[in-house]
DNA sequence: AGCACGCCGACT
DNA sequence: GTCGGCGTGCTC
């Protein structure tokens, strides 16, 4: 009898393994999705294995088979290599492996019983030639034997003479699945000369045949994007794909119209902000062979390439790569393992290299490789401004002196002005004068941010928000005060400040709808604004000439933070955003405000000084054993009940057997959204070791009351 | 994950 | 004496 093994769409650890099902359809293969009954229930599975088994043996089993009802796809979805990865990750990230297939699918072709039904539209194809007496219609005839095959709505906003046409068997019509548009793009970006350094870098990871990770170190400016087209332009040439993997597409659409205009139709965008049908086209394109190179976002690291020759990871550095959601897999493991797969190079690339990465390079398994110019040779000049002095001087805590001359200055020679601001809201402290109290979230343990443009008390990070009443809940109080400021303060401080300019604010508030950053930005690029005020999203990859002041407000506010990455976090966000001053050939400036003008991750920003901020960090990190010279894992349970929650965590706690794993904790975090939350971290030089605690966890999770959810997290990027 | 089964408390 | 709470265990 033939029996397919197949995994249930469930994604839970309780069933984190496959169930066999008679399958006597020879057209079943591995890789597809399949309907089967599961306890009951129609559900989708995954077929993982289809084998030969003898009747005795299947009498045998100890359970009755029963049969795949359906078959849903033509093709396997997956190739071995996929599969090989998806094992890979399921085992990194201690993750159930249906789990993994889903996270490299796109919606529409994940083995789930919801959104898998593709969208079709109807075709009109030219069969044959025609002389008709309509003039509209003739030219409609000379459109089709132009075009031989176009959508009827695209036909219809040309023509209304379908009908006809399709009657004198002109053309035909015809529902198929719908496909991605490759816009026709002019290639109007040529290539540039490349500079000795940009040169020497490109001939550094040439040389280098097969697999091998480079690491890309290059301070802003320095022409990076041009050293990823040159190297994509080889390898094309070759024959062989080419995968660009960037933080966030929006937030770097230079990118995009880069690749675009290098190489014109060849090219798939693939990112989170694209509708399911659209994720499903794109993929299709690559599946299908039409494109040859694809610029996406973390989950484009799952693209079916077959042949690829080069994957670039800009900006590797960024949070983003890392999925927040189980499975927790961060991009760069992807990228590197499908670079090993497809036996080509990994170019990693940041002006601000994560400590891993630079680690490695330093140690010789990544090669280095360094760009220390600039483009145009003019280095911003970059200034701390001490607010403690500011404030004893003059009262001003939100823009100093020193800040507002400076954007005075630029404002006047109608050049533009970037002011970052890494909090959105107005204020996120509103404190009662009288008794002293504050607001909290009724489902967190935050306190609640007051945002003026909603007239609302928001909590960040739950959903929730109420309207605003000047009343203290506590003590019918009405003089309340606003401690610290977001964005939207800020940006009213500005306008009060520089009445005659126009301000534009981003941040996650602004930003809601669909495409809204690139309509900002393009805006802002075409200069109908003077200042850009922003949190952290303005801070990377942005490159607008005229913008030649760059001013961080709060430069150190990361820093108080308990986290072991919130140093490395404070000098990324510094030398990023510095690096978005001055890129054309007028001179750019930067200014820091902060309150620590001493700590080496601020004056090593200061300085653009990544190695000494590296050799400092890394004490720290030795120090303290943390990453890169070990692996985390966070452990994080949470339930409504607390008392139950510190019961079994204790409990799980203090059963295990750890050797050569450290265990930190448990300890409690904030409540979120009702849910009372412990968290327990294990660090080890061993991973193999770690994995195995983390996997003891689970079980003994799994066996206790089964009440508490639990997130697993192998090298957390931030711990909160 | 989702559901049936089953064992104890509080109702008509 | 029955309804329904949720802890337990199973699903090819």
């Amino acid at each position: 009898m033939r029996v397919a093994d197949i995994y249930i769409e469930y994604s839970a650890s309780a069933i984190d393994r496959s169930f066999r099902y008679a399958c006597e359809d020879p057209s079943v293969e591995v890789g597809m999705r399949v309907k089967v009954n599961f306890a009951g229930r129609d559900v989708i599975g995954f077929v993982v294995a289809v084998s030969e088994m003898a009747n005795e043996d299947v009498a045998n089993l100890g359970y009755s088979l029963s049969y795949v009802k359906e078959r849903i796809d033509e093709y396997p979805l997956l190739n071995e290599e996929a599969f090989d990865l998806a094992s890979y990750m399921a085992k990194i990230c201690v993750a159930p492996l249906i789990s993994c297939f889903q996270a490299m699918l796109p919606a529409k072709l994940k083995p789930k019983s919801t959104d898998h039904h593709v969208r079709t539209e109807v075709y009109v194809t030219f069969v044959q030639e025609m002389i008709v007496k309509g003039k509209r219609q003739q030219d409609a005839i000379e459109y089709m034997r132009e075009h031989k095959k176009v959508k009827r709505s695209e036909f219809n906003q040309h023509f209304s003479c379908l009908k006809r046409l399709e009657e004198l068997g002109v053309v035909e019509l015809s529902q198929e699945e719908r496909s991605a548009d490759l816009d026709d793009v002019i290639e109007t970006y040529s290539p540039m000369d490349l500079n000795q350094e940009q040169q020497t870098a490109v001939d550094m990871i040439r040389s280098k045949k097969g697999y091998g990770v480079h690491l890309l170190h290059g301070v802003t400016g320095s022409g990076k994007t041009e050293v990823f087209l040159h190297l994509a332009k080889e390898v094309l040439d070759e024959g062989k794909q080419v995968l660009i993997l960037v933080p966030e597409i929006s937030l770097t659409p230079q990118m995009v119209s880069r690749v675009k205009g290098r190489f014109g139709k060849a090219v798939a965008i693939y990112h989170s902000s694209l509708n399911n049908q659209e994720k499903y086209e794109q993929f299709k394109l690559v599946f299908e062979k039409k494109v040859s190179i694809v610029v996406g976002t973390r989950s484009a690291a799952f693209m079916p390439f077959d042949n690829l020759g080069l994957i670039i990871m800009d900006e590797e550095h960024d949070q983003s790569y890392k999925q927040d959601s189980t499975p927790r897999y961060h991009c760069r493991d992807i990228a590197i393992k499908r670079g090993e797969y497809h036996n080509c190079p990994v170019v990693l690339a940041s002006a601000t290299p994560s400590l891993e990465s630079y680690a490695r390079a330093y140690k010789g398994v990544y090669q280095l490789v360094e760009l220390t110019k600039r483009i145009y040779d003019n280095v911003p000049e970059t200034k701390l401004i001490d607010m403690k002095q500011s404030m004893r001087s003059s009262g001003n805590y939100l823009v100093s002196k020193e800040m507002r001359e400076a954007i005075e200055e630029r404002l006047a020679k109608n050049e533009q002005v970037i002011i970052l601001l890494n909090r959105r809201g107005y204020a996120p402290i509103l404190r009662c004068v009288d008794c002293g109290e504050v607001k909290k979230c009724p489902h967190c343990d935050l306190a609640l941010n007051y945002h003026k443009t909603r007239n609302e008390l928001v909590c960040h990070m739950c959903d929730y928000h109420e309207p605003f009443v000047q009343v203290c809940s506590k003590c019918g109080s009405t003089r309340l005060k606003y401690m610290g400021f977001g964005t939207q303060k800020l940006e009213e401080h500005l306008q009060e400040m520089f009445p005659s300019s126009r301000i534009l604010r981003m941040d996650a508030d602004t930003t809601r709808h669909k495409n809204a950053h690139e309509k900002l930005l393009t805006k802002f690029g075409n200069h109908e604004y003077d200042i850009l005020v922003g949190t952290q999203m303005i801070s990377k990859g942005l490159d607008f000439e005229n913008v030649t002041l760059v001013g961080i407000l709060n430069g150190d506010a990361l820093l108080s933070r308990s986290d072991y990455r919130s140093v490395e976090l404070t000098f990324d966000l510094l030398v990023q955003a510095s690096g978005r001053s001055g890129r054309g050939e007028k001179n750019g400036e930067v200014l820091i405000q902060v309150y620590d003008c001493k700590h080496y991750a601020i004056t090593c920003a200061q300085n653009n000084d990544y190695s000494t901020f590296f050799k400092k960090e890394m004490q720290f990190r030795h120090l303290g054993n943390y990453p890169p010279f070990s692996y985390l894992a966070s452990i994080i349970f949470s339930s409504l009940k607390e008392e139950q929650l510190h019961d079994e965590v204790m409990t799980i706690a203090d059963s295990l057997s750890v050797s050569d794993v450290k265990k930190l904790g448990p300890v409690e975090l904030l409540r979120r959204n009702d849910e009372h939350r412990m968290r327990i971290v294990f660090k080890s030089k061993d991973f193999e070791a770690l994995l195995q605690v983390v996997r003891e966890v689970q079980n003994k999770h799994m066996k206790y009351k089964h009440k508490s959810k639990l997130e697993i997290d192998i090298n957390p990027l931030y711990m909160e």
